[in-house]
DNA sequence: AGAGGAAACGGACTATAGTCCGGCTATGGC
DNA sequence: GCCATAGCCGGACTATAGTCCGTTTCCTCT
């Protein structure tokens, strides 16, 4: 997109070789009882070359999920129905919920990587605001879609769920945030486009900025 | 309760000197600020100290809130209605999202260190046992009533609330969590007592435990 | 009061995340 | 094919959390 300056071939081959290595290691050894260090290593490359292409263990964390989670999110934008658009709001936010829980489990260890960098990371990923603003549209008409959609989203937060999981099992989860989805929508009421209490209206741009 | 063998002295008048250094020292610099070595330098105390007493700086930020905490839970279990015993569940719901609000906006970054020692280390506090009980019974006759507990408390958990504080503001944050409160409720309909879906029933046994 | 032992003390030590900058190499212009 | 340089490379360096264990202090029992 803006990047005129075509990629250096070696640039392109370390990012190759750590992604590679990264994945290995953490299949390996779990995500958490890796280093940075030793990834480079794996790698053969340095510590500096790491941080630099990858900001820091999140960084990375965010660069080996970025082909799974846009396969959920082309399927959401141009997927078939009940994910993708042609069905009801409840219907695709039903389907949404459930999708992403599968993406989630499937992945929680390097998600919660990827959601825990410095406090408050998770709500700046691109990723993250992809989904806001998804469930936020599908939430259209109740008292605030914005507020709702958070609450949503930390009901399927990494480590919420990560928590939850020896204590309820997948499928009190599961069954769980599909009633939560249901409840909010069904709490309408609210003037349908501008139930904000005061303060700015929500905004509505939504722009692709993961890092690099 | 399970301390039989009295605090010696000495390790009492160090406790004090680490919370009071703690304390000024977050004040002053803010919590992320400070360095551990530095607070146990303040204190005059060594760093092993420091680290036997307190096991890291979550459970430090714990210690510091653990008299504001049980004003709460006094409120709670003894003190006047709504907030304490005697009002309609949902008025005691919303009497608690109000007065957790407050707690936790008027020490929101001692609370979110609190919260984010290890990954999930929120969901062992002994607080959040007792929040999370006592919003599941107020939420009794809901299909999931320990689901639901933990989907509010992660609307108002500190990370959650710090980041979408400088977006929506305190205002609707609040009217957002109330409502989520209230929807909760109103999703009635499962039986009663009996709604969680296989596996084992939710555990009923509350121990105050809160380390040291 | 004094001895004995249990518990606490404290600072040196390790491991890890993340920074910095001198040196090198791929690339594009000539 | 050769040169200049933008940008990448890599490992030494810093800061901080957390551990370990020899030493010191307090409490109890006689």
């Amino acid at each position: 997109m803006t990047r005129p300056p075509k990629e250096r071939a070696d640039a392109s081959r370390n990012r190759a070789a750590v992604l590679d290595a990264a994945a290995r290691l953490f299949a390996e050894h779990g995500v958490e009882g890796v280093s940075m260090d030793q990834i480079a290593a794996a790698a053969g490359v340095g510590k500096g070359t790491l941080f630099r292409r990858f900001g820091d263990k999140a960084g990375l964390a965010v660069a080996l999920l970025d082909a799974r989670e846009r396969v959920l999110q082309e399927g959401i934008l141009h997927g078939p129905p009940p994910l993708g658009p042609g069905a009801e709001p409840a219907e695709r936010l039903a389907a949404f919920v459930d999708a992403y829980l599968d993406y989630l489990l499937e992945h929680l260890a390097v998600i919660r990587m990827s959601e825990a960098g410095s406090p408050g990371a998770r709500y700046r990923l691109g990723a993250y605001r992809f989904w806001h603003r998804h469930v936020a549209i599908l939430l259209d008409g109740t008292p605030d879609p914005e507020h709702a959609a958070h609450a949503l989203l930390a009901a399927l937060s990494a480590v919420h769920v990560t928590a939850l999981l020896p204590e309820l099992g997948e499928r009190r989860i599961r069954e769980g945030v599909l009633r939560l989805a249901r409840s909010l929508r069904r709490t309408g009421g609210g003037t349908p486009g501008r139930s904000w209490a005061g303060g700015a209206p929500p905004r509505v741009s939504f722009r692709r900025s993961q890092g690099e």
